[in-house]
DNA sequence: CTGTTAGCGCTTTCAT
DNA sequence: ATGAAAGCGCTAACAG
């Protein structure tokens, strides 16, 4: 079922049928009229891929994530794809599994299919990415710092995000905290690290210990055990890689008997959904996932037109403080 | 950037170039030389587009779902997305925002520009939905009993669900139960009722309060009230739509004082990835979203192969005891 | 205002 | 084994 077919049942040229087709408005009302009628008695529907041809262009983006099941890019994946459908753009989404080495093949790949990429890679060690970037255009960046590379990022400030949460910690009296630290290779947890480093140097007078962890739930109860040691050692407060960390951690610690905040402060990171609903509810940095979807589909657009790469954003996480945070118990209240 | 660029670069015809291209064997091993070394000089890639067009088809399947940040839909997706991606395809996402109108025009829009289509649409009208999917197969139903519609249907027996969690309530000696409501249009809250019926019917001994309620965190905590009330009322088990909804009404029931599970039961529905790490972990009726998305990848690929409907599957949830229901206390032992 | 024509970039007979 | 040529379904000049 084409256009031609339309058009004969229509007794006029396959052009016409394509202006009515797209609404030109040099068409006469009756031809208007019937070729509407002979769409609707054929039951046509046009070829978006032959029109994708002639245009150049699909009205399509992909989305390279390393996981959907993170709440991280859930987030800005739907607030991208809504940004985006409200320029008739539909987003495709591919989901590289933490396969790091496929990563590159997958984004290649669905750039193909796609009129511009987004990239979300924690993990890519940073050469091949940079790589991967140029080849790829147009194209935006989450959450991977790449200096002097001509690419719009859309990131999170994790550095002063983690001084901040100490800062708020510090505040509460805590002088001997733990980080429990993100997956080894990932960007944002150097980042954190860095973080962590900076708000060493501006509280002479604290201490941050590292625990590994990871970037999971499961991660979180794995270390809740370190973390009760750390806490022996006299750590007061810990801040996880996460909220999903966090959580897991949380959900241990009670049944270890650990109780927080009085005995011990934990936050995480994200501000996940359910952070506020965690017991205690999970003081967290919140980073506005939905926003910078919307704020990727934007770069997207002005690139896809020929515009210029427009500036990159860091987001500054905002410090929520919930129940999981408490002022430093005096020395020795501890049964 | 054309294959015919590539071809007068290797001088030879554009023919050749897609064989080599596409892997046919019979080209002179020189040839093939020259041509990947042309297409590595020039930096060629080929149009996905042109070759969807010749081919007639893209590749590339489209999900509708209410809401991307549903974690049900997110674990379909998932997985959806990795099966499809093992045979070559990709998905390409489309949110509706919960907003039922615009589902119709969105899904027929997804589906043009793809090869098939899963349809997520909890809360369509049965009479729209089925007008709908007679127009863009193929496609495969998620959650939606269409009885006499020839369609694949993939679901979760949440009639059987309820039924199995109601027992699990009873058995722990609970007469007196409370069911918080899903949204009123929503297909599966209806199924959870009918549910609730049928679990009635089986235990005459047995009453189920209704308590109205929605689908998300916030609405289990603005609901916290009356299942204190209800609690007053003899209730001793409540039941939620789904975690979300558990989850919320668990964090605010701890703030308003109500021992789960020692004074009141809770359970949920979904087994959402957090409900192990609430506080009471939450016992749910687990659903296996990873494999409903497999499940959607089977049937969409035979429809697509030109083979027959296949047959339409009920997930039983499985039954995940964790500590946030338990034995009711003996009568009079509330303080 | 409408029809004719020439592609968009690729695959695929069909000859050679 | 290779090339020429005919489309896939649509849009966009360009005539008329």
């Amino acid at each position: 079922m084409t256009i031609s077919d339309v058009a004969a049942h229509a007794g006029v040229s396959p052009a016409s049928v394509s202006r009515v087709l797209n609404g030109r408005r040099s068409v006469d009302p009756e031809i208007v009229r019937r070729v509407q009628a002979s769409i609707a008695a054929l039951g046509y529907a046009p070829s978006m891929v032959a029109r994708s041809l002639v245009h150049g262009r699909n009205t399509t983006v992909a989305m390279v994530v390393p996981d959907l099941e993170n709440p991280l890019f859930q987030g800005i994946l739907k607030g991208l794809s809504l940004a985006a459908a409200g320029d008739g753009y539909r987003v495709l989404v591919a989901d590289t599994a933490e396969r790091v080495d496929d990563e590159e093949t997958t984004a290649i790949e669905a750039r193909q299919r796609c009129d511009a990429l987004v990239l979300c890679a924690p993990r890519m060690p940073e050469a091949g990415l940079r790589r991967l970037v140029e080849r790829v255009a147009p194209v935006v960046v989450v959450n991977r710092p790449l200096p002097d590379l001509d690419v719009p990022i859309i990131g999170v400030d994790y550095v002063r995000g983690i001084r901040d949460l100490v800062d708020h910690l510090v505040g509460l009296g805590h002088r001997h905290l733990a980080y429990v630290t993100g997956p080894e290779t990932s960007a944002s947890n150097a980042e954190r690290l860095r973080g962590v480093e900076e708000a060493l140097a501006l509280h002479p007078e604290v201490r941050i210990d590292r625990i590994p962890g990871g970037s999971r739930p499961e991660d979180g109860e794995a270390v809740a055990i370190a973390v009760v040691d750390a806490h022996r050692g006299g750590v007061t407060a810990v801040i996880a890689f996460n909220d999903l960390v966090a959580l897991g951690l949380l959900a241990r610690l009670r049944e270890l008997g650990v109780d927080v905040p009085g005995e011990l402060s934990v936050a995480g990171f994200d501000d996940v959904p359910m952070a506020r609903y965690a017991t205690p509810r999970l003081t967290s940095m919140s980073v506005p996932r939905a926003e910078i979807g919307a704020q990727v589909w934007a770069r997207l657009r002005t690139l896809m037109a020929g515009g210029p790469v427009e500036h990159s954003v860091l987001y500054r996480p905002r410090l929520e403080v919930r129940e999981s945070t408490a002022v430093r118990a005096a020395a020795g209240a501890r049964p």
